[in-house]
DNA sequence: TTGATTGTTCGATAGTTTTTGAACTGTTGT
DNA sequence: ACAACAGTTCAAAAACTATCGAACAATCAA
């Protein structure tokens, strides 16, 4: 595969990042890599095909939200803490502080159960 | 004109928050107000058609993002802070601090002069 | 009443975004 | 070599968005 194309960290646009923030499954993924840490695709909990994560991925990736490493045959995705930190201070902890898990929060929060 | 319409407080979506916040025009719609005040659509340096602002207006009202009260026969639009602060702590605030002026930043931070 | 002003709404066009299955690239294991 | 797997890319349809001029409604001033 091609590499994945990140912006260097002067190059992240404000717009682009709350665009990439403004749709419900990216807000998702950027949700739980910030409560989860580094997960490739296959672990998220989103009800979507993968062609669609995978554009999810890129729109986040190319706006400076994600870093993709790509190990074997996984990509493993990590918040770009650092970057977002030091060009928007306060936004990315702000707007993971006021959002909502999008789908089957109990899966994400409780722990697995006799019934679960 | 028919009423012009505002969500109230808690029906305030950080997703449609983030996506009105997302398009240049709309972002420095949002700073003039925080940094000039109370405006009406008159009196923005924005180069767009009167029906585009129209347009803008519209997408940061039904956000939540502004709140628009008639008086005669303009429209003084001002930034629902309260309202935002309690939904969202600390986000307007990066938003605003990490953005930077669109258009003639010149007329906005510069008294007039001679060659003005 | 006439005309200027403020802003919304309509209609059209052009471009963008979302979503998916199918095909593809590359990796891992047998 | 072969199949299973992770993820991208392609192609296409549907839906949405931005932009503008024109028409419209409402206010104000002469």
């Amino acid at each position: 595969m091609r590499p994945l194309s990140h912006p260097a960290r002067e190059d992240i646009s404000l717009t682009a990042v709350l665009y990439a923030l403004s749709d419900t499954y990216r807000l998702e993924i950027v949700r739980q890599l910030a409560s989860r840490g580094e997960l490739n695709c296959s672990a998220l909990d989103i009800p979507a095909a993968k062609s669609t994560l995978s554009h999810h991925f890129k729109v986040l990736r190319e706006s400076g939200l994600i870093y993709s490493r790509s190990e074997g045959r996984e990509h493993y995705n990590s918040l770009r803490r650092d970057d977002l930190d030091a060009r928007f201070p306060g936004l990315l902890a702000a707007v993971i502080q006021s959002s909502e898990p999008a789908f089957t929060p109990a899966l994400l929060t409780e722990k697995p159960s006799a019934q679960g």
